[in-house]
DNA sequence: ACTCTGCATAGAGGA
């Protein structure tokens, strides 16, 4: 049986005589897990419920009797019940902590003392806190230095030509595997990474013959394996274990068993350990999807033929290792100190281990940041340490992205504790499709076609990582595919109809997995940059940027005499203080008040003074919104470059965008010599961007980033410039911390004289504007011109106030609807807006011309089946920087104004700063009166 | 309680 609880109290640890001897034994009081459903009536033999997710219970059984005792014994869990964890297992017991989570396979009953009480078996695992996904390369890492985990994790893999090359040689490891042609294969993956041999001063061709070199070695092995019947291969597995906590890409799978490719040499008769530790810990995770696993291979690849000759006699780059149960169990205890260590919020010493640090690689590095940060470190401490209030701040941030991490993590766990419909109605997943075919690709690749069955949404989009799968993404066959054409969601009318929509979906894949599901890729990417980008911050940046980010001194500027902007003064100081800060300089931009116009005339200005800029945001959008306003300014497109993902760029600056396949030379070129680069602030963080330097770093949307998130910019430059407004969305994180304040708000609290808050706003009637001025900007917004302040409908062609009702008469109006008790919907509003629009397409604005803006998804959708497509409805996130002629808002709530999306003032100022023209408030007033700020908008509505 | 954008994936190595 499965044993699962909460550690209570303190674990002790004895010595006792028994049959056999001495043995050691753990004792750990576990308050096991609320029983759920008890019946686990499947017995996969090696693992006890491996893939039976549906239990939730503590303790569950293949035999009915003892599942059906324990669950009642112990359920609601008042009483801790002592789990006896035997042998080596002690080592897990001794890095738990109370409130960690435990689990036991195949554990046995225990009667001791009178009381009832659990113990490990022969045949039992030990996972410490399976909620944390360890991965299985980081377990590698690990078993060398408990440090050296730690290091890689703060700096990130580095930019550097053995990195590369092994990338390379897997790549086409892998293509050899699914049949492809060793030449093409080299030809065309080393094209690939032109960018990165061009910024390493590699060729195309030195790089390709030392692949070449590597890959001969595998063909050669492939060939004597492929004249074997039963030789069955699978490239690049995806392995997520949810019983052991794990996840990781196996290289490839030989009849079951796991295959890991290293590019180095090894003429040892054995695998390095590390690298058994990685195929083991592949095998455990092989095991939980119903295999047996005895043997695993690992290929070296510059093994050459003379090598093998004189040294060792070995006539192959492989070897075979066998792995017993011993092995198993203890990668799994390697594993078990990770997971313990990042629950307690612990910082590796590596004295865990008995590593020899005169042999490390990492040596120097190790001593530094030991020494930078003030840590405990085997390999002990060079130079001194950073002040007291950076070292609290780097363990408070470390400390959030950690958590962000966990979050990421229980991402993943969804995928086995939420059924398919679960994930479907929380739009994470696309389930129902209807495998139409894969068909192989020239490069090796597959192309997969599935037709949707129903027209569910999903945050799903073209271009995106999934996991698409069999219809189970953990237990079944399942790979990272990209979505190349996802077709739009069939009208309502189709839902009616049983028979499969005519939308298609096209992905892409290493395998061609018969694919019935698509779930979102849970991808570690971004906090895994956050936390490099905090490293880098406080550990490479100089004193005097962190003098001014710390607030020990504020920034300086130095005086420019000349006039840019002509007739807004605001905008003119703006842009002298971005092009004379020699530090920072802070630009508050709220809605409508040319903040876009302002970056770009600031750009325009540095790159005149023969400045190079990066210019960045957030959001994709953001980004590609600043390049085109930098464009206007006259900037020509040769000195831009444009740095992202195909899909994420949008398809007009698709012709500045940085190729990365090519000649190595060439490319480094077009992104050395461009005078402005833009890209996203993850792409900063990224290995390829880390490379370059700028004199400016201009952020945009910076009220919508986390502080470690804008430092993955601005570490790239001497100066920086932020944009933003903090009176509008915060940063979207998933856990609540520090990380939900950006640099931006802290910098403009700190250092007001570094900022300018452009007060004149280009977008709204003056009625409109009146509220979130007086509200939001302490009343400093106001009309920019007399046109702006007095603009109606009435100027728009075809239209004419006079045919609107008299309601509709004032730019601003409230329309009381007492609403229905939906929680997320409201129907009677949803038609309501449908009548008013209606009214408007009547009185001759187009429907193009109309916004509507709800606080939830669900009412989104709602309000998309009452009115015509034409008319924009999103979320008040998703209409952050657009604006439109006509704004109506709904806001679903009635009786009470209680929940998260109402507590944000910020994004209520978002929805009412959209319009131009007219804004529609769609309430139920006597729920909007229950809060303060509501209640001063009722009045502003309803004047 | 709700809102939800980014990222190619992971990749190497010595006494």
């Amino acid at each position: 049986m499965k044993v699962r609880g909460t550690v209570v109290g303190e674990v002790t640890t004895r010595t006792v005589s028994t049959s056999a001897g001495e043995r050691d034994l753990a004792e750990v009081a576990l308050r096991l897990r609320e029983e759920g459903v008890s019946d686990s009536a499947t017995d996969s033999g090696v693992l006890d419920s491996a893939g039976d997710s549906a239990t939730d219970s503590g303790v569950t059984s293949s035999t009915d009797d003892s599942a059906t005792d324990a669950g009642r014994s112990d359920s609601a869990g008042a009483t801790p019940t002592t789990v006896t964890l035997w042998g080596k297992w002690t080592e897990s017991a001794e890095v738990l902590e109370p409130g960690m989570e435990l689990v036991v396979t195949e554990a046995e009953r225990d009667e001791y003392r009178g009381e009832t009480g659990y113990a490990t078996t022969p045949a039992s695992y030990v996972v410490v806190e399976p909620a944390y996904l360890v991965d299985v390369t980081d377990v590698r890492n690990w078993v060398e230095c408990p440090r050296l985990y730690y290091l890689n994790k703060l700096s990130g893999v580095p930019l550097n030509y053995p990195v590369v090359k092994g990338t390379l040689v897997h790549e086409v490891f892998g293509d050899l595997l699914r049949g492809r042609d060793l030449e093409a294969s080299i030809e065309e993956r080393v094209e690939e990474r032109a960018l990165e041999l061009g910024l390493l001063g590699e060729s195309a061709e030195s790089t390709a013959e030392d692949v070449r070199q590597n890959a001969a070695a595998i063909e050669g092995w492939l060939e004597q394996g492929r004249l074997s019947e039963d030789d069955e291969w699978r490239s690049e597995q995806l392995l997520i274990s949810e019983t052991f906590g794990l996840k990781g890409r196996a290289d490839a799978i030989r009849r079951g068993a796991p295959v890991e490719l290293k590019t180095g040499k090894n003429l040892k008769k054995e695998p390095r350990f590390k690298d058994k530790v990685q195929a083991a810990l592949y095998a455990l995770v092989l095991e939980e999807h119903g295999g047996s696993i005895d043997t695993g291979t690992l290929l070296y690849t510059k093994n050459s033929a003379l090598d093998r000759n004189e040294e060792t006699g070995d006539l192959t780059p492989a070897k075979d290792f066998s792995m017993g149960q011993g092995l198993l169990e203890y990668v799994l205890r390697l594993r078990n100190e990770i997971a313990a260590m990042e629950a307690s919020g612990g910082v590796p010493t590596g004295k865990e281990g008995n590593a020899k640090c005169e042999y490390c690689f990492e040596r120097d590095t190790c001593m530094v940041v030991s020494g930078r940060l003030d840590q405990e470190s085997k390999a002990g401490q060079i130079g001194g340490a950073i002040p007291v209030e950076e070292r609290e701040h780097f363990d408070r941030f470390y400390r959030a992205i950690e958590e962000e991490r966990r979050e990421v993590h229980r991402e993943y766990a969804k995928l086995w504790e939420q059924s398919a419909e679960e994930r479907a109605d929380d739009d994470r997943a696309i389930v129902d499709l209807e495998f139409i075919e894969a068909r192989e690709l020239s490069g090796g690749r597959w192309e997969l076609r599935a037709r949707r069955r129903s027209a569910a949404t999903s945050k799903l989009r073209e271009g995106d990582l999934v996991l698409a799968s069999d219809g189970e993404p953990v237990v079944g066959d399942a790979e990272l595919a990209r979505i190349e054409r996802l077709d739009g969601v069939a009208p309502p009318a189709a839902e009616a109809d049983d028979g499969p929509l005519d939308a298609e979906i096209v992905l892409t894949a290493d395998e061609p997995v018969e694919v019935e599901r698509l779930d979102v890729y849970p991808s570690e990417l971004t906090t895994d940059r956050l936390l490099t980008a905090l490293h880098d911050a406080l550990l490479k940046g100089t004193e005097r940027r962190k003098d001014v980010l710390f607030e020990r001194a504020a920034p300086e500027f130095d005086a420019i005499d000349e006039t840019f902007v002509d007739n807004n003064d605001a905008q003119d100081v703006a842009v002298r203080k971005a092009v004379g800060a020699r530090d920072c300089a802070l630009i508050h931009g709220p809605p409508g008040t040319g903040k876009t116009y302002t970056i770009a005339r600031a750009i325009r200005a540095m790159v005149e003074r023969g400045e190079r800029v990066l210019l960045s945001a957030f959001t994709n959008r953001a980004v590609d919104n600043a390049l085109e306003a930098v464009l206007e300014t006259g900037i020509e497109p040769e000195d831009v470059v444009r740095v992202g993902t195909e899909s994420g760029v949008r398809e007009d600056m698709g012709h500045l965008r940085l190729e990365r396949e090519g000649d190595p030379d060439a490319r480094v070129a077009e992104l050395q010599s461009a005078r402005i680069v833009a890209a996203t602030t993850a792409t900063c963080g990224s290995r390829v961007m880390k490379e370059g330097s700028f004199d400016v770093a201009l952020v945009d949307e910076a009220a919508q980033l986390t502080e470690p998130g804008t430092y993955a910019a601005i570490n790239l430059a001497e100066r920086f410039v932020l944009v933003g407004d903090h009176h509008q969305l915060p940063p979207v994180v998933q856990a609540e911390n520090e990380l939900a304040e950006s640099l931006f708000e802290r910098l403009v609290e700190a250092y007001p004289d570094a900022g300018v808050m452009l007060d004149r706003q280009y977008r709204m009637n003056q009625r409109i504007q009146a509220f979130p001025s007086t509200e939001f900007y302490d009343g400093r917004l106001r009309p920019a011109t007399p046109d702006v302040a007095g603009r109606t409908l009435d100027d728009l062609d075809d239209v004419s106030l006079e045919s609107l009702p008299s309601e509709l008469a004032d730019q601003v109006t409230f329309v009381d609807v007492p609403g229905d008790d939906e929680r997320y919907t409201d129907a009677v509003e949803a038609s309501r807006i449908a009548d008013l629009i209606d009214t408007y397409a009547d009185a001759g604005l187009a429907p193009s011309e109309i916004g509507v803006i709800a606080p939830f998804r669900a009412q989104v959708s709602e309000i998309e089946r009452h009115v015509p497509d034409a008319v924009a409805v999103d979320t008040v996130d998703r209409f952050q920087g657009s604006s439109q002629e006509v704004i109506v808002v709904s806001f679903v709530a009635s009786g009470e104004l209680d929940g998260p999306i109402f507590e944000d003032y910020r994004r209520i100022n978002v929805a009412l700063t959209r319009p131009k023209r007219a804004l529609v408030l769609v309430g139920d007033a006597e729920a909007l009166g229950t809060d303060p700020v509501y209640a001063r908008m009722l009045s502003w509505a309803r004047r």
